[in-house]
RNA sequence: GCCCCCGUCGUCUAGCGGCCCAGGACGCCGCCCUUUCAAGGCGGAGAUCGCGGGUUCGAAUCCCGCCGGGGGCACCA
């Protein structure tokens, strides 16, 4: 039997990480046994839907590299992917329920609901559905539906007994079914709650695992009854924990992004992603933290899966995605920073030149967008912006201009006739002038640093000009002795 | 109120009866390297394994109770 798992997101949103770390569980584990995974849409509740959010779960999961067999947009056997037009699927089989005696219809009003509700939790009971129609005569049943009195199809929970629900990574899990109430199958607009869709999806489509979230737990032993009245055989059951926030409150907008794709903005890797969320909740071994989407397929099972939920951690994720950025290639760094300089500086980059500027800046920077910050100097025109304190640093030239003038002259005045413009040359220039100004060689590339960059803190200095080329630098540099100067 | 789940350094985790007076990683601190910033190397602080009982020669690991946290109890998923 394939292995056969899906990702079933109901388009209330965009996916935020917990979603997404789930959908990876999935996707995982269906490569892993060279199965299949699906993409579903559970847009049962027409109230709730949100305008693109189909888009966004798809976009999400392809940036990621979550590619379904089956969905929505490609089809598959078991088309279509959308529940909203498997209406007929879903009531059908709430017609058999009905006509078995699993399930019986119900007409009470909201607002009768609702005063019962009220009533239970005065009393301090749990608020349960009071099984009002369950028992309705014959004669009742016809006289309310002449009146074509809006009716729900509740399932008949079975009022003793236990339900016995297997978890993989639980085991056994039993419900006393007095605790159960009599839920609604389908609702007064045909369409079925997730308790049916889901059931009956899951079996036709010849789902074999379903990986959710861990609030389904207490919903299960409603499933299970299901597939009991269907005669069906379940899948496995497989409930990942919570994502928590550093608070370990719910994540949400307070902890900063939760929405996946707001990941891609602030310059994260998918592999990085894909990396840090497989570590969430499960483990390769006692001491592998970097590990690559071939490994993580083949090592990927429930069996390391944890239930305890997981503090976010976005530290630990900053870090990792340091680790990949490194791991780049400089070609491949560009081409993947060029979107953020792109639209930082509003103009577009020589990919090539970003090749050469890639491995001054790799191990600098943490996140793509760093590489505005750490690279926007190569590229603007026309004079730096930065404080012109920040040229006589806090050293040999703090508070005197006109020595600093002076060295950068001598700088000048060295470098001009330089035949080459390599960083090697360019040290080989410099640095002996620093002794000859009785100054540290630190102290003098200092000045030049934020004279050529603009910044105090910038990627290795000589191979910095060396990229930025003769001219800018020398035009940078006259700049800086021209307002040093003109201070002293 | 009822039902269910969870509980190892701040955080992610290893651990499935002796290898653990608990290992790795992020973060933090220090040193080294060094033209800045990083990266890298080395070292350090950091966990009465939620608490209390029990089983056992021996428990983070098994059992019971308690406490704490979370989830569910919708014509939402």
């Amino acid at each position: 039997m394939t292995v056969r798992t899906r990702y079933a997101p109901s388009p209330t949103g965009e996916p935020h990480i917990g979603n997404i770390r789930t959908a990876l569980f999935a996707w995982l584990l269906a490569k892993h046994h060279g199965g299949q995974f699906l993409l579903r849409i559970e847009d049962t509740d027409r109230q709730r839907l949100v305008e693109g959010a189909v888009e966004a779960q798809m976009e999400t999961l392809r940036w990621l590299g979550l590619e379904w067999d089956e969905g929505p947009d490609k089809g598959g056997p078991h088309a279509p992917y959308t529940q909203s037009e498997r209406l007929d699927i879903h009531q059908e089989h709430a017609e058999r329920l009905l006509a078995e005696g699993w399930a019986y219809r119900c007409y009470c009003s909201s607002e009768r609901l609702s005063e019962v509700r009220k009533a239970q939790q005065a009393r301090k009971d749990p608020p349960r559905y009071d099984r009002h129609c369950r028992d309705l005569s014959p004669e009742d049943r016809a006289r309310i539906e002449a009146d074509n009195t809006p009716a729900v199809v509740r399932f008949k929970t079975p009022l003793t007994g236990e339900t016995f629900t297997h978890d993989a990574l639980r085991g056994e899990v039993p419900f006393a079914n007095d605790t159960l109430d009599d839920f609604v199958i389908l609702k007064s607009d045909g369409y079925p709650t997730y308790h049916l869709a889901a059931i009956v999806d899951d079996h036709l489509m010849e789902i074999t695992h379903v990986i959710r979230g861990e609030e389904w737990i207490s919903s299960l032993p409603r499933h299970v009854l299901i597939y009991q009245a269907f005669g069906w055989e379940p899948p496995v059951f497989v409930h990942v924990s919570r994502i928590l926030g550093s608070d370990r409150a719910k994540l949400s907008k307070r902890h900063g992004a939760h929405a996946a794709l707001a990941y891609r903005e602030m310059g994260y890797l998918p592999e990085a992603i894909i990396n840090f969320l497989a570590l969430l909740g499960w483990s390769l071994d006692d001491k592998t933290e970097i590990i690559d989407l071939d490994t993580l397929i083949r090592a990927f099972d429930t069996d390391r899966l944890l239930t305890n939920p997981a503090v976010f951690n976005a530290e630990k994720l900053e870090w990792m995605n340091g680790v990949y950025i490194r791991n780049l290639s400089p070609e491949g760094l560009a081409e993947r920073a060029r979107p953020f300089l792109e639209g930082a500086l509003g103009q577009p980059v020589d990919a090539q030149k970003l090749a050469q500027i890639a491995p001054l800046i790799q191990e600098r920077i943490k996140t793509l967008t760093d590489v505005v910050e750490m690279a926007d100097f190569f590229f603007t025109e026309g004079p730096l912006k930065y404080d012109p304190a920040n040229l006589l640093g806090k050293k040999s030239f703090a508070g005197e201009p006109a020595r600093a003038a002076d060295a950068l002259a001598s700088v000048i005045s060295t470098v001009e006739t330089l035949d080459g413009w390599g960083h090697e040359a360019l040290e080989a220039a410099v640095r002996p002038l620093a002794e000859e100004m009785g100054v540290k060689a630190g102290e003098l590339f200092a000045v030049i640093r934020v004279a050529v960059t603009g910044k105090t803190a910038a990627p290795p200095l000589f191979e910095t000009m060396s990229v930025l080329g003769r001219d800018l630098s020398l035009e940078r540099l006259r700049a800086a002795r021209d307002r040093l100067a003109a201070a002293g």
